[in-house]
DNA sequence: CGACGCATTGCATAAATATGCGACTTCATG
DNA sequence: CATGAAGTCGCATATTTATGCAATGCGTCG
C-alpha cells in the first residue's frame, strides 16, 4: 500500500508558487519543492512539473519566470467572491451572484475567453452561460468552477 | 583518438536555428538536431543546448520559441555589410566603413548597448570605439567582430 | 448508499537538457 | 616555428524535467 495522499490544495499551491517565483531566484523544481515545503506544501517534483506547466512558467537562463498573469484571470479572481452558486441543465450553466453583481461577473467571464464558452447573458443576479457546440454543459460548468477556484453547492 | 571536428559554423547555424524554429514545430533538441542535419549542419545535442541558450530560446508547452530578435541586433546585421575593416591600438578600436556609412554603423553599435563599450565616435568612413575601464581593447574588438558575424582583416 | 466520472497526486522511470573535460582550430605574438 | 590565449565542439555523464500508471478523494446521480 502506498502512502496516503492528502489531495486538495492545488489552488493555494499555485498562488504560493507565483509568489515564490517572483520573490526568490528559483532555478529547479527541486528548489521550488523545498521552498514550498517551508510554507507547508508537501508535494513532489512530479506535481510541480505539472503545476509549472499549468501556470505557463518558463525556464530561461536557468531560472523560472512567470508570464505576467493575464488581466482577465486577475479580474476573475476578484469577482469570484460575488458568485453564490452554480447550476446547470441540458442547455445552460446558470450562475447566481450577489444582487447586482451579475453583469460584472459575466463581463469577467467573457474577457477570459474560455475556449469552451460560447457566450453569457447577465441579468441582475443571474448569469446564463452556454457552451460552444460539441462541448458538454458539464464540462463548461467544471471549467467555470475551477476558474473561481472555490467549492460551491 | 576522437573524430575530427569541423569547427566553424556557429553564426550560420544560429541563423538556421532561428529560421527552423519559426517555420516548424520543434519540441526537442534532438528534433532540432535532425532538422539541422537536413540542412547540412551536423552537430550534437550538446551543442544545441548551448546554442539555444545563447539565442535565448525558451521551451514552453513542449515547444521551443524565440524571443523576438532585438531590433538592435537586427539593425547590426543590416549594417554589417558596410563595415570594411577592423583595427585597434592600445586605446581604441577603429572601424572603417564604406564612405558615409560610419554614422549609421556607429549608431547601430550604440543601440546595441554592448556591456563593454563605453562609447563611439563616427566620422565619415571611420569609427572610434572605446571600452569601459577594465575591459581590454582586444576584448571589445572581438565582441564587435562577432556582432557583425564576419571575418575581416 | 454504491457506482461512476473526473481530478489530483506519488512513485518509478523515461526523456530531455546541461555540463565538465579534453581535443582541436584559429589568431596573434615572441 | 613554437607558444599561448580564446573559442568551438563532441563525448560521456550528471542533472533536471516529463510521464505512464495506479491509488485516492470528491462530487454526482440513480
Amino acid at each position: 500500500m502506498r502512502k496516503l495522499q492528502i489531495v486538495q490544495s492545488k489552488g493555494a499551491r499555485h498562488e504560493a508558487i507565483r509568489r515564490l517565483l517572483q520573490a526568490e531566484r528559483i532555478g529547479t523544481q527541486e528548489g521550488l519543492c523545498r521552498a514550498l515545503a517551508r510554507e507547508g506544501f508537501r508535494v513532489t517534483q512530479a506535481t510541480l512539473s505539472r503545476d509549472l506547466q499549468q501556470l505557463g512558467a518558463v525556464r530561461v537562463g536557468g531560472l523560472y519566470e512567470l508570464p505576467p498573469a493575464s488581466p482577465a484571470a486577475a479580474r476573475l479572481q476578484e469577482v469570484g467572491d460575488l458568485v453564490v452558486s452554480f447550476a446547470e441543465n441540458d442547455l445552460l450553466v446558470v450562475l447566481r451572484t450577489q444582487p447586482g453583481a451579475a453583469p460584472a461577473v459575466a463581463s469577467a467571464i467573457d474577457a477570459a475567453r474560455l475556449p469552451g464558452c460560447l457566450g453569457t447573458l447577465a441579468g441582475d443576479d443571474t448569469i446564463f452561460a452556454t457552451p460552444v457546440r460539441g462541448v458538454a454543459v458539464r464540462k463548461l460548468s467544471r471549467k467555470l468552477r475551477n476558474l473561481f477556484g472555490r467549492e460551491l453547492s
